[in-house]
DNA sequence: CCTGAAACATAATGCAC
DNA sequence: GTGCATTATGTTTCAGG
């Protein structure tokens, strides 16, 4: 897409940005060996380049009481016209809805959702989800334990 | 776990970092309808009260060369002693998988991972993973399209 | 618990190289 | 394309309500 020379210190700003998107370019700059206003500069030119998709902040989801996590499968029937439009909207519009991809095999849809606790994810799935007409088949799996959260991308050194 | 009173401005707080983990104290100051020096405080607060987990900066992995999203579910040969745990270091030395959950069901776990392409994606399914001995059965999906991808806890007014 | 001002730190940019 | 110097912004402490 966008065609732009990345160096070594483009990818050890981006690697020290993946882990902490606070850090100030004095920060910066210690961790690259750059000058900070270089940091700045071509912090710049990744975020216009479109390197940088959005800068986030995680939140403790169970101290903020979502103790549950839970991945639906949906298959969405397709008899339906535009059932996947509609699906679309509907998914942007539930919070606790908060992943959601399209995926190849026999369900359409595969997402990631948060609940307070077991009988609100029990609700969440069978009124919110469940009751949609165009959804031809539903399965949940709650997640037990976190082993792994780290989305950062693999970059060059 | 850590009782903390939050009030509207707390969540008016994390919500606005939540969508921008770089804005500043005068930004957040101008959402949030508080003194600059109010933020910088209360943000301390909630830093240290657990409530943040990490700022991080989500970079646009096709432009980087990652264009393969794909699911990975595994079941772990329960036979073999500490399987568990080996497979839980071997997760985390590989960057390739951004995430890992145990979950209910008959698949033990689910990962989350990235690759450049198809081939280096059947590579990585064959190799890096299908090999690990305590590995009883593997299968994935592909992921074909990111509808939804919100991380942001849903929060009170 | 808050604001506002002062002292300090950092960011952005023009300019010389 | 980089560092340095300057000016504009931002952060944080502290006095005072």
């Amino acid at each position: 897409m966008n065609q732009i020379e990345l160096d070594s210190f483009d990818w050890r700003l981006l690697k020290a940005l993946q882990t902490n998107a606070r850090l100030s370019n004095v920060a910066l700059s210690e961790q690259v060996n750059l000058s900070p206003s270089q940091c700045s500069r071509r912090l710049q030119r990744l975020e216009q380049h479109n390197l940088i998709e959005a800068y986030f902040t995680q939140l403790n989801a169970s101290e903020l009481g979502y103790q549950v996590t839970a991945f639906v499968n949906i298959a969405l029937d397709k008899r339906q016209q535009n059932s996947d439009k509609d699906f679309k909207q509907t998914i942007e519009a539930i919070p606790e809805i908060l992943e959601c991809y399209s995926i190849s095999g026999e369900a359409n849809y595969w997402l990631k959702v948060i609940s307070s606790d077991l009988p609100s994810l029990s609700i969440f799935l069978n009124e919110s989800l469940g009751n949609l007409p165009y959804i031809q088949d539903l399965t949940s799996t709650i997640v037990l334990n976190r082993v792994k959260y780290s989305p950062y991308i693999p970059l060059p050194n």
